[in-house]
Parts: structure tokens; C-alpha cells; sequence
DNA sequence: AAAACGGGGGC
DNA sequence: GCCCCAGTTTT
């Protein structure tokens, strides 16, 4: 896509949906994090189902730590791969008390050292809670990039990177802290992994796959 | 590069 | 019943 069709899509998305928010229930810097966390392959209704509950008896590293992976499985068992996630949770509190004074690092590669946290929910957090100019490349985004032609790359990494370079100067600064929400949401409402909803698609003009993908 | 984790929702 | 879900980690 050119400059003005990047423009332009983005420029609709916004008439569409001006301030597009989180969709995960979160208070805080640490419960946002836990939050992306347990949402690796599954849907923010299911984890903001069990995160309220969660969040009120723990809200805080030292909270979740003291209670404990077995407590923790009770709360998020229906989100699935919840053994893994229990774990990985008291894992990156611990390291958060231990190594980084009970706080979240701002720093992208200091995140990533967390247990559970990756690449993309690093990018997430930082851009959701801090406006940071980044994209969390997740399936839907990179779906969708790819088969717009806004950000083609065999990888997420690769789309991640393409993203960035056309996204600048091509989005206002201001609109930053929604360009990622407003990608989720286009790729699960209507460019969806299968039938796309090209007929009632509001960018289907500048998408080369339009009805054929 | 591929497998493992995993319950819930959509079709 | 089968496939996918704001992925990360291990093999």
C-alpha cells in the first residue's frame, strides 16, 4: 500500500472506531502484563472472565507469589494451557521482586526476560499501557498486513519491522496507541482467518485480495 | 523447524 | 467433531 492508502485505511478505522481501548480488564502496570500474559492463544473475553477474581485476591507480585501456583490454577483453568501460565506468572512475579524492585521494566529487552513474555506481549504492553510507537504482531495482525499488502514479511518479526517503517509519517503520533487495536480488531471482526467478511469490509477498496482471499 | 501446552467458542 | 484463538518455551 502506498502513503495516502495507508492514510486512508487508517483514516477509516478511525471514523469506524475513533478510540479503541484494551479489551483486557486491568488496574495497573502489573495486572495489564499478567493480563497479556494469560492471553497467548485465547480470546480477551475468555481470560477477562477469570482475571477479576483473580486480580482482586492478587493485584500485586508480591500478592501472587504468596498465592501460589495451586490457588492461581483454580482462578484461570478455563482459559486454557493454564498449567504453563500458572507457573509462568509466579515465575516473572518472583523476577519482578527479585530483580527489577517490584516494578515492570519499561525496557523492551528486559521484559522479554520475563517467564512468559515475549516479543509480542513486551510490544503490547508497552504500546497499550505506555503509547509506545510499536505493534504487537499477533495472528490477526499479521493475517491481515499480509493479505492488505500494508506489511508483507514471512514472519511476525518481519511484519512487525515493515509495519513500523510504513506506518511512520503516514500516522499521526496521537494515533499510535490505537493503530494495534485497530488492526486486531479489523483482522477478527472482518478480515478473519476464514471467510472473510469482504462485503460488509469497510477498507475492501484498498485491499488487492478483496473477495478472493 | 517442530512440538507442546489446553479450555472455550465458532461453525 | 474440528479448527482457531492479541504466543512462548522447549526439544
Amino acid at each position: 500500500m502506498k502513503k495516502d492508502e495507508i492514510r486512508a485505511f487508517f483514516a477509516r478505522l478511525k471514523e469506524i472506531n475513533p478510540e479503541p481501548k484494551c479489551e483486557l480488564v486491568y488496574t495497573s502496570d502489573y495486572t495489564l502484563l499478567v493480563a497479556i500474559v494469560l492471553s497467548a492463544q485465547t480470546t480477551d473475553k475468555n481470560v477477562n472472565r477469570a482475571t477479576p477474581a483473580l486480580f482482586a485476591v492478587a493485584d500485586t507480585p508480591e500478592k501472587m507469589v504468596a498465592l501460589g501456583e495451586e490457588k492461581i490454577k483454580t482462578h484461570i483453568r478455563s482459559i486454557g494451557l493454564f498449567n504453563t501460565k500458572a507457573k509462568n506468572i509466579v515465575a516473572l512475579s518472583r523476577d519482578l521482586i527479585n530483580r527489577f524492585g517490584g516494578k515492570i521494566p519499561t525496557d523492551f529487552d528486559a521484559l522479554q526476560t520475563l517467564a512468559g513474555v515475549g516479543r509480542k506481549t513486551a510490544n503490547v504492553f508497552l504500546n497499550t499501557f505506555y503509547g509506545q510507537p510499536t505493534i504487537g504482531v499477533d495472528t490477526h495482525v499479521f493475517r491481515l498486513c499480509n493479505r492488505l499488502g500494508l506489511a508483507k514479511g514471512k514472519t511476525p518479526v518481519e511484519v512487525e519491522e515493515n509495519l513500523k517503517k510504513a506506518l511512520k509519517n503516514a500516522v499521526p503520533d496521537e494515533d499510535w496507541k490505537y493503530v494495534g487495536h485497530w488492526l486486531v480488531l479489523h483482522g477478527r471482526y472482518y478480515c478473519t482467518a476464514k471467510k472473510p467478511r469482504c462485503a460488509d469490509c469497510p477498507v475492501a477498496g484498498l485491499c488487492p485480495v478483496a473477495g478472493k482471499a
